[in-house]
DNA sequence: TATTGACCTCAACTAAGCTTGAGGTTCTAT
DNA sequence: ATAGAACCTCAAGCTTAGTTGAGGTCAATA
């Protein structure tokens, strides 16, 4: 019932092997294929056949993914890179460098947003005029005057939103 | 064709008005009203109408959005409160301070998921036994020896994932 | 009154990221 | 040789957060 293949190192693996070492399900692994993310040989029988690189190629992606970045991103990413060859410490280097910037950049945007809010918990105005959190990008006065600003409604219980926000 | 209302300050919204002052589609506006986010009255012809409350409680619901919390999170959070009562200062100070709290714990996983990244970056391991990225739990060595941590496949191109992440 | 823009409901569609199931085949230990 | 685990494909379903369209009604203005 079990295959006993601990010890041959080159074999390629089935899909099962690679899903129970990558945890991630047999699934999983069909619909990254599907999406170009993997690829892998076929048996004579037709079955899943991977070379052991595929374990470091789906730990990128998982990696890539708790950053947020997108499947059709990561797919980009991977694709630029000669077929199957192994991920070298080089090429982890450029797309990891790449997915910490927009990590940071994501950072930051959850940050200043975090102090926005920090800002306006004890004021609560939300008003499109005065309150940061409503009027993310300062586009105050730039923009002719609707009734909007005219309209007293613009008030505690009455918070409007930007004209082209 | 237009109605001429920038004057009478109490009468309800219709739809229309809130979409546009609000910056939200009527169609958004309609899906938030099946999902209980908020209600209208309807006038004689089956139109909604909306108290100018509405307008602060979507603007609530934007800005939450923007935290990060799901929509169902946002409407359990804004079903305590007294059905259709304007939102006051003191609500809004309550829920606020959950949602920031919430973003803090966002920005700090994602602050050291960077951090771990940077790290590796120059690295490119990925190695189960040895690379934070891998390995986010510091589960090493607390769950039974598989194959796992004795096979010597366990390298540069050859990253596993832990057995029970 | 007639026009017409705004509104109504309900169903179906989108996108991402998968999972589940049906129906059938392959692989490998015994 | 054979049992049964593991595999295959393809289609459909799920969730979140909406959008789009069809077919029909309402309301304000000319």
């Amino acid at each position: 019932m079990k295959k006993d293949n601990g010890s041959d190192f080159k074999r390629e693996l089935t899909v099962g092997e690679v899903a129970e070492r990558s945890g991630i399900a047999v699934s999983t692994l069909h619909f990254y294929e599907t999406k170009g993310l993997i690829r892998s040989n076929r048996s004579r029988g037709n079955q899943r056949r991977y070379p052991r690189a595929v374990l470091r190629r789906v730990a990128v992606i998982k990696v890539a993914q708790r950053t947020g970045i997108p499947l059709a991103e990561i797919q980009s990413a991977l694709a630029v890179l000669p077929d199957e060859r192994p991920l070298t410490v080089e090429d982890w280097s450029r797309l990891s460098e790449t997915w910490r910037q927009q990590l940071d950049d994501r950072i930051s945007k959850l940050t200043s947003l975090r102090d926005q809010l920090t800002g306006c918990i004890g004021c609560g105005c939300l008003s499109m005029r005065d309150c940061p959190l409503r009027n993310p990008y300062d586009v105050l006065g730039s923009e002719g005057a609707g009734p909007r600003l005219m309209d007293p409604s613009e008030s505690m219980d009455d918070a409007e939103s930007a004209p082209g926000a």
